[in-house]
DNA sequence: CGGCGGCTTGATTCGAGTCAAGAACCGTGG
DNA sequence: CCACGGTTCTTGACTCGAATCAAGCCGCCG
């Protein structure tokens, strides 16, 4: 594929790289996660080329530390190369809402250069230790302007958050079971996506709850209810998900909306699978649980 | 500007046509609106030109009617000319839930070409009358990778899109009243902003209801709410809003989400304006009703 | 005239938030 | 090794906002 064709300018921030990676592995899978998250897109390898060739800051940046804050003035888009992220908002009381959790890949703010109006008030924050990469705006768009598959990708790209977007607000209408259940599945879904395939979810209790919407003490009580269902398991500090099929089951999760083709064929179907010609009551929460209970 | 510059090839769907009004103007009115919206997002006047001479076709929908229904198998792009529209997903139980509303200018199904299986689920619908051109996807397609400045444009298209959505997911964290008024405070800046100034909204309590995420009777609790302190009034069928701003600060409504500068004039700054050295008690619900009443 | 869809209102239920206190689990430094 | 302060998790009791159920009303159109 020739992802690593020309050199590529890799500058350190100094001092803040973990010391136990290796920075050339490091840097190497993440611009692989990149390519691969352009591929998915529909961006042609020339493209993914020019683009990785233009990407030349790596740094490291700690759990719970903001990332926008780091590149100002904003000149740069910056991309996640490892590690997860996620966008957030705080509203008036200090509550905060999470918009999204972005994987290695990302483009983190896309909105910044284009509608930075609109972005206002939307902070990214490290989930997890990341590394990122950026690219200069100017660069992108000149790219943009001269390869029209890669127009089209960034285009998808941002259908694609509009589009999880709106699937997190169709989840507010459901229960706090069901929402938890749908919130548990979509990570699970691009986890996988990147590679990751360990049923254990590295969020904190407070992390999930501000992405569903919910307290986190209620969080916790939906969390117990999902243990004694027999979906979900305690290890160690993280929650395990056990039964994944029952629990995109309960969740009414597609998980197409996710772009993600080659993921689909574990997620898309179970949902039904359970019962035939009982579809009806699958709809209905109180009844759903009866079943998961008696099986 | 040059909008009407070529001719452009217009066909009617015969007999959809509400009889009253006249083809040409209303033909004229729907591309200028269709202008004005690519050229807030940026695109340049040669690009709007290329794009409106390729739109051929005009039908009328009828309230309460599918849009998408309409135009299968989806080998164009459809864009609203006149009316309003609103995008939804229905969930399992039957209940709906609004994604948002499309007015004159607006792209509907930006998703189905990019990403089917994002948009999967997803319908239009059209809230009043509407018409609706369109515009074949390989058109589009190819005047996109002729003319960046338009790939750019439905670029921030989308991104727009998904900061809207996005705001839709932190609205429903706050309380009712707060959710309202900063839905009837968006309604009317984009309805402003394709030139409508009536501060009447012409949307049933269901319509909201769904929009908002709430029960059509809590909706109307909340309306009754609104009246006594008077922010909104009756007007025969529909409501009206009496105060603009109070109704702004009381939601917290800050409209630079939209990407509408010429409108921001209006809306931006109300917030604190009422209050002076007192901003704390703006965000809190209790206190704020107090105040208003007091006023 | 009747019927129907949208609005209005009351009574009741219930899910989720809030408050508060305790327990388990860090990492840290003595 | 243990003592510590600080998160994160867990659980209970209470409150409250919004959904639901139910009924009556208004205005419209056939």
């Amino acid at each position: 594929m020739g992802i690593y064709g020309a050199s590529i300018l890799v500058r350190y921030q100094v001092g803040r790289l973990g010391s136990h990676m290796s920075m050339n592995r490091s840097k190497q899978i993440g611009l692989r996660h990149v390519a691969l998250k352009l591929e998915s897109l529909g961006v042609g390898n020339t493209e993914i080329d020019a683009v990785l060739n233009r990407m030349n800051v790596v740094a490291a940046i700690k759990r719970s530390e903001e990332i926008m804050s780091f590149c100002r003035p904003a000149k740069h888009l910056v991309v996640l190369l490892e590690g997860v992220a996620c966008s957030y908002e705080r509203l008036p009381k200090g509550n905060r809402q999470i918009y999204g959790y972005h994987y290695a890949g990302d483009f983190c703010d896309l909105h910044r250069r284009l509608l930075p109006a609109s972005g206002h008030g939307v902070s990214i924050e490290a989930v997890t230790d990341c590394s990122i990469g950026v690219i200069k705006h100017a660069d992108l768009e000149e790219l943009i302007a001269r390869y029209p598959s890669l127009s089209l990708g960034v285009w998808r790209s941002a259908m694609l958050e509009a589009c999880i977007s709106r699937k997190g607000i169709l989840n507010t209408r459901r229960s706090a079971l069901e929402r938890v259940a749908h919130l548990l599945c979509e990570v699970l879904a691009r986890r996988e996506a990147v590679g990751i395939k360990s049923p254990s979810i590295p969020l904190s209790q407070t992390d999930l709850a501000d992405a569903a919407g919910l307290s986190a003490v209620h969080i916790n009580r939906t969390f117990k209810q999902l243990r004694t269902l027999n979906l979900l398991a305690k290890e160690g500090r993280t929650m395990k998900v056990v039964d994944r099929s029952r629990l995109a089951a309960l969740a009414g999760f597609d998980g197409s909306y996710l772009n993600m083709p080659e993921l689909l064929a574990g997620w898309q179907l179970e949902i039904d699978a359970p019962r035939r010609g009982q579809e009806s009551s699958l709809g209905r929460i109180g009844s759903q649980l009866l079943v998961l209970r008696a099986v």
